[in-house]
DNA sequence: CTGAAAGCGCTAACAC
DNA sequence: GTGTTAGCGCTTTCAG
């Protein structure tokens, strides 16, 4: 493959201007900036970008981290980065760590090894004293709440969502709530969905959570356990619309009729949540992805949050 | 930032010995290579990568084209990709074209420009006279059959699925049937869905075959469009459960049983159709995935199909 | 306007 | 075993 010296060699010119074109320089005499460009064609030259990098220390490449790459949730918030990814010609690499701290530090390492100039971290496995030592490197922009100075934060307000959504199940006269989540305590929204469970419900019986769960094989299972107890629950908050779907599946082939004998309520407005008219609360999660790109490429530490809604449709 | 040179300067060594520690090189000794681990650490540092590709002319980094990063179908794709790259220590770039051959091509050119080792297209806009020139340049894995020597293709077989499912519909005593696609006779699948249909049923009614399908609202447009036809077709066809799902609500919106009244069937076994109970063909893109992975890795041009599934719930 | 030359940070002959 | 040195392909002073 040519590279800048055969051009300058064949158009006669040294290689600082050849650089000079390349890069839409002004001061080059147009007769030269025409043979240059004539030679560029004919040797179908292509500047090579892995230089360029290398002495600009800017890649325009950033990494979005992210546990399952299979996970609608997680989807939702790539779509919203590559929205934006596309319009400010950035590229993106997708960095899966199901969750092993290691690998998540690896990835991180990329901002100093410099293959990337940012990372977007839709979701964590290792603390936060353990990532933030990385902002010497490169932006960190996280899709949660975080109050670290270095972190720009582009996140939903969890927290008022969940207890919103307690509330409202509440109001409708359930007082034996359940609700799944997809990792157990080291997750940070399970954090926050026991404790807005506790701020509405009081005391929280441990057989009402249960972990694990991330399709709608897992929502199939969780309904079963919970529908089995002693002190069945009236009303179910999944972490996710597939998981709701499954629940809502495990009623329906137990003749439990939705909502008069179980409440169900999901999360993200996902396509089959829509099918099965499943009430759901939705996060923005395209929207939140979309600012975290911007953050991140402004090198900014704000943090935005983005509003949630609740869609009420006909499960609770 | 520390490099190299400023590591071999206080390990006392040159860089050359450096760069051997680094590499695990053999023909060190053991003080001078525990002498420059132990400066690497001192100085919290890390080779640049970028230097590193350019003399190896290797990145380990592959880019997936895909016109959409919010469609079922192309997520399984990527999915499979992902987890055949997070094994073998691929970074993989996601590359959106929103169908725009000019950005297509842009992206090929990562190829030429050294930013990527391979290209994995799952969907294109170019011709295949416009792509292959860039074979020259790296790897180009297309999941789609093509016959060209230089491109490796792990596909499903398109056309024996359709042809079959058609039959199906047939056999179940169908002869007015529709379908949908996402674009239109620019696109591979529509060609040979048009193609498949013709073969069973022979004539295709234009009205029949409803364009520009993606999620649900639009399943709801096509369905709305054929079930006022004066010659209304009994079964549809959607090139995805989002789409078929969309249909189907659109059914019972206006008191149409399925699949007494409308047979309908999907693709790609997603959620939605799993809640819907909606019949679908399985085309397994999460292998075709994996398997156009395998291949841009080992710059293999072999033809990969995967067989397909169909699965019949209770819509047809 | 233009070119020579000094890097960016690393690898890999080659010589000792 | 180890160091010297010549690149990889580009950008960017600094003179002229």
């Amino acid at each position: 493959m040519a590279n800048i010296h055969d051009i300058a060699k064949r158009a006669g010119v040294s290689v600082a201007t050849v650089s000079r074109v390349l890069n839409h320089h002004p001061y080059v005499s147009e007769s030269k900036r025409a043979a240059v460009k004539r030679v560029i064609d004919e040797m179908d030259y292509t500047p090579n970008h892995l230089a360029i990098d290398l002495i600009r220390k800017k890649t325009r490449r950033i990494g979005v981290i992210m546990p399952y790459n299979n996970n609608q949730a997680f989807d939702q918030l790539l779509h919203g980065v590559l929205n934006r990814s596309v319009e400010l010609d950035y590229s993106v690499m997708v960095l899966p760590t199901k969750y092993d701290p290691d690998k998540e530090l690896n990835y991180l390492n990329m901002l100093k090894n410099k293959q990337l100039d940012g990372i977007i971290i839709t979701s964590r496995s290792n603390t936060w004293d353990a990532i933030t030592p990385y902002t010497k490197y490169g932006t960190i922009v996280a899709c949660e709440y975080t109050d670290h100075p270095e972190i720009g934060c582009a996140y939903m307000d969890r927290y008022g969502s969940y207890v919103e959504t307690f509330q409202l199940l509440k109001n409708k006269g359930h007082s034996r709530v359940a609700f799944t989540t997809a990792r157990g305590e080291e997750s940070n929204s399970t954090l926050l969905t026991i404790e807005a469970y506790k701020q509405i419900f009081g005391d929280l019986p441990p057989e009402y959570h249960i972990r694990d769960c991330y399709n709608m094989d897992d929502g199939g299972g969780a309904a079963q356990q919970l529908l089995h107890l002693d002190c069945r629950p009236t009303a179910i908050y999944a972490n996710g619309d597939e998981v709701a779907a499954g629940i809502y599946q495990y009623a329906q082939r137990n003749q439990l009729r939705v909502p008069e004998h179980l409440a169900i309520i999901g999360q993200e407005n996902q396509p089959v949540g829509i099918g099965l008219r499943l009430s759901t609360v939705d996060h923005q999660l395209v929207k939140v992805g979309e600012q975290a790109f911007d953050l991140t490429i402004e090198n900014s530490k704000d943090k935005i949050e983005t509003p949630y809604h609740i869609i009420e449709r006909e499960s609770i």
